[in-house]
DNA sequence: CACGACTCCTGCTGGC
DNA sequence: TGCCAGCAGGAGTCGT
């Protein structure tokens, strides 16, 4: 389940292999994810010089360019996506949808359950996030701007609970699930209670655990990266060890309540009702 | 506008 | 042991 840390992650295993490297080549092997694999990408990308891995949310941007193309190659990892450079012999598995070939080195893009995507934005890098999918995205919650007060004023607004608010990729991007959870629990505050009735000095500790949250996420993941880049959550590789996710019915390690899930939005949400109000 | 339900897809798990 | 229902989840879209 990538989520913003373990795109991050990827992004810093990619880049140094990726940045400043000329695509040779293009493979299309299952063209339909969550939107159909453009295949003017066979034409436009060889030649291409990669110049830059950036990160918008949970989106993967790598700039490109060459002589009369310039564009940006989008990448989402869904929630079973993974990048990994394979040799260039490797037969491909049942579910690697996309090669990206630099001179001694594929990229592959793996997505068993093809919520991935993988779009081109014509244009200079600079315009890459008026792209549909990212014109919409919201703050980046490692930035600089996301404070206390920018959160408190958001959830003004907002009269459900906090929980699906955090997850909100238009609000804030990159919060999914597990963090979700994980950064309430951080922080002492109920999934279940109103974004706009919680208490304007307590948006700080909020802010505050959601950056802690991540960022030690990406120091887990980041030790971990070696010649292959993976972002495959969910086989447990590099994520947190969690306070509460997937720990129903066990003890809280605070106070040794008893971890309670409950479903919110279609989703499960896991807190601890003794510690977290 | 805000919000929940529904949708895409496949692999794994648990219950019978 | 085998089968199948249910669940997992990011995010767009649609209906209320």
């Amino acid at each position: 389940m990538p989520e913003l840390p373990e795109v991050e992650v990827c992004r810093l295993g990619l880049a140094p292999e990726l940045e400043d490297g000329v695509i040779v080549g293009v493979v299309i092997r299952a063209p339909k994810l969550r939107q159909v694999i453009p295949p003017e990408l066979i034409l436009l990308l060889p030649g291409c010089r990669i110049l830059a891995v950036r990160r918008r949310g949970k989106y993967l941007l790598l700039d490109c360019r060459r002589e009369g193309v310039e564009g940006c190659l989008i990448i989402h990892l869904g929630m079973s996506g993974n990048l990994r450079f394979v040799p260039p012999d490797m037969s491909p598995g049942k579910h690697d949808h996309f090669d990206l070939v630099l001179a001694g080195k594929v990229l592959r893009f793996a997505d068993p359950r093809r919520f991935g995507v993988v779009v081109w934005q014509p244009g200079p890098p600079e315009g890459a996030e008026s792209h549909p999918l990212l014109a919409t995205q919201g703050i980046e919650p490692l930035s600089g701007e996301f404070t206390g007060d920018w959160l408190h004023a958001a959830c003004a607004r907002r009269s459900g609970p906090i929980k699906p608010v955090l997850m909100d990729s238009h609000m804030v991007v990159g919060i999914g699930n597990i963090y979700a959870s994980e950064s309430l629990y951080r922080a002492g505050i109920s999934p279940l209670r109103a974004a706009n009735r919680i208490g304007g000095g307590r948006f700080d500790g909020l802010v505050a655990s959601i950056r802690e949250t991540l960022s030690d996420a990406i120091a887990a993941g980041g030790s971990s990266i070696r010649d292959y880049v993976h972002s495959d959550g969910g086989a447990g590789c590099f994520q947190i060890q969690a306070g509460v996710y997937d720990r129903a019915g066990e003890p809280c390690l605070r106070c040794g309540g008893v971890v309670r899930q409950i479903r919110q939005a279609g989703r499960s949400s896991f807190y601890c009702p003794a510690c977290q109000h």
